[in-house]
DNA sequence: GTTGGAATGTCAACAAGGCTGACGTAAGCT
DNA sequence: AGCTTACGTCAGCCTTGTTGACATTCCAAC
């Protein structure tokens, strides 16, 4: 599997060696990196008796309104038994609701209600003020870099949902 | 909240505009990026029987051999009855060592065994070819951005760790 | 020397959020 | 008419997190 302790990669004006500790490092910093991206969120959903799959569920739902469970299932990478839980206890709140489908009556269409918006705007508005941050401090050409490097990492499938979503976005 | 819908930062030549649409964009690349960074571990892991929480728990004793439960308590951030039950199946399957502190006797200090040392290579092998092919994927200079965003990110008692971790591999 | 507190371990109980398997219903497709 | 799809639901299991209570061991201060 490895390929060796080095590895060098030539692009541009430098030189990038690839050593183990380098990817390490990297590996970590994602570890704990993640850990402060979720952490705002966290702590204002479990004010409220919700948690990280709540979340999920509102951000993609606020995403792309009018998403069917099918859908949601395949970007959440998530069992429909697992996504139901979720979305009962948000429909049950009243946050989110759930349209039978026009042209295809078994399909569900969900969509946040002004409750929902409201918990998607305040989850959102913590985390971008991290994100919003992070940016300012590494400043544009590293989030440039930053981006390239997460898609790199993500796997084919979700890569092209991921693509999908950005550029469905503008 | 949200300090509006847009702000601007200038940084040597480019300007970064950090739209409430870019920030989302990099909140949903960390999320399928994340899912990609843990995929290949986790896969390794339920052949075998064990879970996210051991690999982090075998991934930080290798790196700090010797380490405290209180040290990778602080390092891990849950609480220790988790921790406990996580570092028992180790120790029980041979994994782990515990050994009793000579200098203060109510500390153990913790020790990858052969095999766990053999576990630990096999998903870190696994994790490092992925960022391996990202890294080489986004080039040197993204790898630079990717990594000050990351460390911006962090909370800042996180972020001492991870330094603290980072300036001692070398 | 005794004692207070720190480090560790353990038991019990619980919750969130994953999973599989099975089953039901309604709707659409061939 | 019959197969498939979309969705919901029940039951049960697992991992991994939590809190609370309590025992042990041992250092350090008094």
């Amino acid at each position: 599997m490895s390929e060796g302790r080095t590895a060098q990669v030539y692009s541009g004006e430098s030189l990038l060696f690839l050593t183990d500790e380098q990817l390490r490092q990297g590996i970590e910093a994602m570890f704990f990196a993640y850990r402060g991206f979720t952490a705002d969120p966290d702590r204002i959903l479990s004010d409220k008796g919700y948690g990280r799959a709540h979340h999920r569920a509102v951000h993609f739902i606020n995403r792309a309104p009018g998403t069917t469970v099918n859908n949601l299932l395949a970007i959440l990478g998530v069992t429909k038994q697992s996504l139901n839980r979720v979305l009962r206890t948000l429909i049950e709140d009243g946050l989110v609701e759930s349209r039978v489908g026009t042209a295809d009556k078994r399909e569900r269409h969900l969509f946040l209600t002004a409750e929902g918006k409201e918990l998607e705007a305040e989850l959102s508005d913590a985390q971008r003020a991290r994100m919003r941050a992070a940016y300012r401090e590494a400043g544009p050409e590293a989030v440039a870099g930053f981006r390239q490097v997460l898609e790199a990492m993500m796997d084919g499938d979700l890569r092209r949902t991921f693509v999908r979503l950005r550029d469905s976005g503008q």
